[in-house]
DNA sequence: CCAATCTATTGATAAAAGCGGTAGTAACTA
DNA sequence: TAGTTACTACCGCTTTTATCAATAGATTGG
């Protein structure tokens, strides 16, 4: 009512838009002015006037409804059977813009569901689904299909070639396979040690590493060059800091596909199936 | 009730702290329940015990309560006559992480009282406090006397002397008169261009800044020497960045001293009364 | 000066909050 | 195993609160 009464500027008003007499309103201010100790409202002209410290204790008051109105919300999530929370495995190199996007979004449709952002690397991943400690993956398609879990293709993603602006490869205007044979070319790997199909070895001399991140550090570097996700190394090539290589060869190879999963004939809740639906536009 | 009963464990305490009787507190939570749309107890146990949804519930309901205990204190502020706002105006170079101590004290006694932080250099202070733009000003000691403008000395402020560590001036082990005077010193002015009678001229070179941290940053690079406020440089001087001067003569004359002052005869509400008691320690 | 639109107040009424008591149940104790 | 304790749910009754409709007085704008 106090808010209310604030915001039209009059009792009458305020009952109105509350679906309540302007008695109501009245005495109901008169109570809370009681209960506070002080005048919310100046009556001494035609519409009640917020005092200062009226001015000051609706802030408060505002402040107390929101969280009424986060409680309640949250209530309607828990009521519609929204989860607890929601696991999201992820390699490292997708957690793209429009991903983030996607979970903003998804906080504000599922205000008490929680989620907990796992990330690995692809190859992890679907056994991390298959033993349920995750309810979505997102990953690089690899060959191996784990069994009892649902694939869906979603797109590429779209790698480039990097270095630093002064490597010897920039001075070329096209560089072929024999070119990059003789650089340093840094490469991911899984922690485990195996090395992943989808990126393969181009140069004599190959350095890994276990994340893109650790990757586009080294290539800024100056060790050597890389294939590294597009997104990642965009800001970096605009501002100079990285130079793209200028490849001869066939570009497809260089963006990977990009796959979801999840437990087959797994019940899924609204959260979960919101998510994966989204997920699925995250590339395009 | 909710949380009373979360807290407590059972139906029966919760209504005992809150001097309700059991049956209350009981209707009250399967009300809370009919009308959140889901159990926030499970009753199949001697105590009730919370749900997972509860545990979720409980989290927004101890939101909505704190808000509900900010606006309750700040009410109560407001009605012991707490002032809406307290205008402190102070020297750059008083703000001193004592006196920072005191603010966040002052948040605590005094939630809804703000604090507007002036900040300015000294000789201008007393015009402003005597205009009553500002509730209470912090500053060096000046000459002149403000005519109704009431003083309150409270102590001095150690200052020091530094340069970069490879300064000349740093090779002598022990620095008079002479010596300093053929370096470069850095002094503060006000903006109006004159200069303070409290930090004489050392040197026939002189630079001027118009604050102490304009001052410091021409010291860290090497422009010149100059007498700083000790808590400026204290940790500059720990890690290496500036070097502390060895002084032959009189150091009293660097201890400016300092003074608080508040406009006579005003009118104090309990909030501007606290912060000028409390200010007086600052410096000890 | 009038019409419209306020607010405060009053008496009546419906809704709610709460109390005491009771029955049924889970956990503990001897 | 039986008795005791402490707990919850439910019921009827009472008190308190919230709200309304109606009214009187006040302010504003044309």
């Amino acid at each position: 009512m106090f808010i209310a009464a604030a915001e039209s500027g009059s009792f009458s008003a305020a009952g109105r838009t509350l679906g309540k007499g302007q008695s109501a309103v009245s005495t109901g201010i008169v109570n809370l002015e009681v209960d506070l100790g002080f005048e919310l409202f100046d009556r001494t002209t035609r519409k009640p006037q917020l005092t200062e410290n009226g001015e000051r204790m609706l802030t408060y008051a505002r402040a107390v409804l929101m969280q009424v109105d986060n409680m309640t919300t949250a209530a309607d999530s828990i009521f519609s059977g929204d989860e607890t929370n929601v696991r999201l495995m992820l390699d490292d190199a997708l957690l793209l813009p429009s991903l983030s996007q996607f979970l903003i979004e998804f906080g504000e449709r599922f205000p008490a569901t929680r989620i907990d952002l796992l990330s690995g690397v692809s190859p992890d991943i679907p056994g991390i689904v298959a033993q349920d400690q995750a309810d979505i993956g997102l990953m690089f398609s690899g060959g191996s299909v784990q069994k009892g879990v649902e694939q869906v293709f979603i797109g590429n993603l779209p790698f480039v070639s990097v270095c630093v602006p002064n490597h010897p490869l920039t001075k070329l205007t096209e560089i072929g396979a024999n070119e990059l044979l003789s650089h340093r070319q840094l490469l991911l790997r899984s922690p485990q040690g195996s090395v992943l199909a989808q990126f393969p070895e181009l140069s004599t001399q190959v350095w890994h590493a276990t994340s893109f991140h650790a990757l586009r550090e080294l290539v800024m570097q100056g060790v050597g060059w890389a294939y590294l996700p597009e997104h990642l190394v965009s800001t970096a090539i605009a501002s100079g800091q990285l130079a793209r290589l200028n490849l001869r060869f066939e570009h497809k190879l260089w963006s990977p596909p990009v796959e979801c999963i999840k437990l087959k004939h797994s019940r899924m809740g609204p959260a979960v199936s919101w998510l994966f639906d989204s997920i699925k536009n995250v590339l395009s």
